[in-house]
DNA sequence: CATATTAAGTCAGCTTTGTTGACATTCCAA
DNA sequence: TTGGAATGTCAACAAAGCTGACTTAATATG
């Protein structure tokens, strides 16, 4: 298989380790979910409403509609989260003050309490694998996962590295 | 903040490098899982099925437990969608030789067309990531994934690999 | 040999999170 | 003023996970 290629740059490209890339996504995204997932599972939350929670406090005041771009779900079914976590007085919605239709988002203290704690365990693994791997390592991790990625989402990934402070 | 830490191979480990690589997990992941989902949605299946046909196709003859152990779903979970997939013709379950209690399972060739197909689109978006990143980043990537998945995982990860040929 | 354990499958019921479709309200803009 | 956009809500449904209880068959163990 391999004298088939012209140089050991093409040689990372074969079925198998393309595969291996494959699974080793599908296991280390469960190792990404699992920590917030233990704690959401103790206060009756589910992913949706930690991925709801995340952007919200990652673009305070972020419109529904943004955030349904961002995490590509319906209307309905993000309302239904939503609705759940400004009842519990987690998320503030506010009328939007130069357009009255929006609905501006923001989180509570206990909703930024909330997200500490998701976000603190969630920082931890990925802290611990960042510093298994090395500085080097995590570059080219971070490289391969833009490339990985829808065009759009790409650049609402970038949009929100930028609206940051 | 920087300057609390000694050196510069601690500096990527600040909380917002953090959280860029967990948006770029979230956003990855669905690029990861977007293309065999449009195929499968064609097919009335979903991503459990295409898990398990992946799993099936990598580890020709395995159990239903070690399958199990592998997705970490429950059994009665699992075996909603085996069912449809054996019915359907594109998985086949046979009675073990050595214990009688065990069922191995493997893909018809209808099975092995479906995961093909599949293989090939999700090989595809992988191989441009791969591409564009480069090896060196390849290298990285793979470490910092093997580096977040559950010990437990890891290890079955590894075993996936080893009992290739 | 008798009993316990294991592998697999099944039934029932529930939850989360996604989907469509239909419809109302509010408000901006042409 | 009328059309379209943003939001919200109701209803119904589906995929895919869960628990718990139970059966059947085969194997392991005392």
């Amino acid at each position: 298989m391999a004298e088939l290629h012209s140089g050991e740059n093409l040689l990372f490209l074969t079925d198998e380790q393309l595969r291996q890339g494959i699974e080793a996504m599908f296991f280390a995204y469960r190792g990404f979910t699992a920590d917030p997932d233990r704690i959401l599972a103790t206060l009756a939350y589910g992913r949706a409403h930690h991925r709801a929670i995340h952007f919200i406090a990652r673009s305070p005041g972020t419109t529904v509609n943004n955030l349904l771009a961002i995490l590509g779900v319906t209307k309905q079914s993000l309302n239904r989260v939503l609705r759940t976590l400004i009842e519990d007085g987690l998320v503030e919605s506010r009328v939007g003050t130069t357009d009255k239709r929006e609905r501006h988002l923001t989180l509570t203290e206990a909703g930024a309490a909330l997200e500490r704690k998701l976000s603190d365990a969630q920082r931890a693994r990925m802290r611990a694998a960042y510093r298994a791997a090395g500085p080097q390592a995590v570059a080219g991790f971070r490289q391969v996962l833009e490339a990985m990625m829808e065009p759009d989402l790409r650049r609402r990934y970038h949009a929100i590295r930028e609206s940051d402070t």
